[in-house]
DNA sequence: ATTACTGCAAATACTTTGCAATTGT
DNA sequence: ACAATTGCAAAGTATTTGCAGTAAT
């Protein structure tokens, strides 16, 4: 029994091959961002029939349980195995998106006394590193 | 000129009657937030034949010259008026929204440095305080 | 054996777009 | 007069749902 298969069981899931290859999928590029897209392009590899709709099925399940954390970004969701808080850097220029951690000072701070959190989603929307240089190098 | 139309002159957009409405509708209620069909409904009272597709235009061009904020949640828009950044509580419970002041501090350190950032959308989810002592009423 | 999950098709929900008519500057 | 905006209809995109068949426990 591998260590994802382990996850799924011990969330109460049951293990199916489609769930195993999302979560493989999904932790295998570290600090991925997915849609359900992306992830019905990479399970079309194997299995070319299979629906859309089994992704968002399979993709809800598992971010009801914890397994991967979903938020939404443009008008679609977006997936990554990061079950960490942390920030989501969006570059209008290049559509990428990446990570940023947040001290676990600013974590603290950012959940209200008396309010039950069960989900913090902190979206940043900018020009990245790489795009902002390439930018300035493009107008000297 | 009132003080709303001078808020649209400033930034460059015409001021029309129906723009009028949307800013009035939004910025009345203090810390409001609004889906487009809140909007919608509201300006139906006065112009019955409004289309939806209007405030959307509306909305857009609003948020894009900073006079409101947008946000997604829950696979829709939100609008509000409350331009700082701060971060925005959705209940799952009552469904509503409500607004949570973040420290200047915590603002500066959510902006990671080499990034310009322009926006910045910071959604919790969980259950109010309302909602919670509500619920352990009803446990009793 | 039972319950959950997948696959498929269709529906839903929200938002955007194109274009002609109208309005604001 | 000119450019921007509205109103309308239609299209587009992303996601959800119902249900029959299948697979996991």
């Amino acid at each position: 029994m591998t260590d994802l298969s382990e996850k799924l069981k011990n969330s109460g899931l049951k293990i199916t091959p489609q769930r195993m290859e999302v979560m493989r999928y999904i932790s295998g590029t570290l600090n991925g961002h997915f849609t359900a897209e992306d992830i019905h392009e990479e399970l079309k590899k194997t299995e070319p029939t299979i629906p859309i709709s089994t992704i968002y099925n399979i993709t809800r399940a598992l971010s009801e349980v914890g397994l991967l954390k979903a938020f939404e970004i443009n008008g679609r969701m977006v997936f990554e195995s990061n079950i960490e808080t942390h920030a989501n850097f969006y570059c209008t220029s290049c559509n990428e998106i990446s990570d940023i951690a947040i001290s676990s000072a600013i974590k603290e701070s950012l959940i209200p006394h008396n309010f039950v959190v069960t989900d913090i989603s902190l979206i940043l929307k900018g020009v990245c590193n790489k795009c902002n240089v390439k930018e300035i190098a493009a107008e000297a």
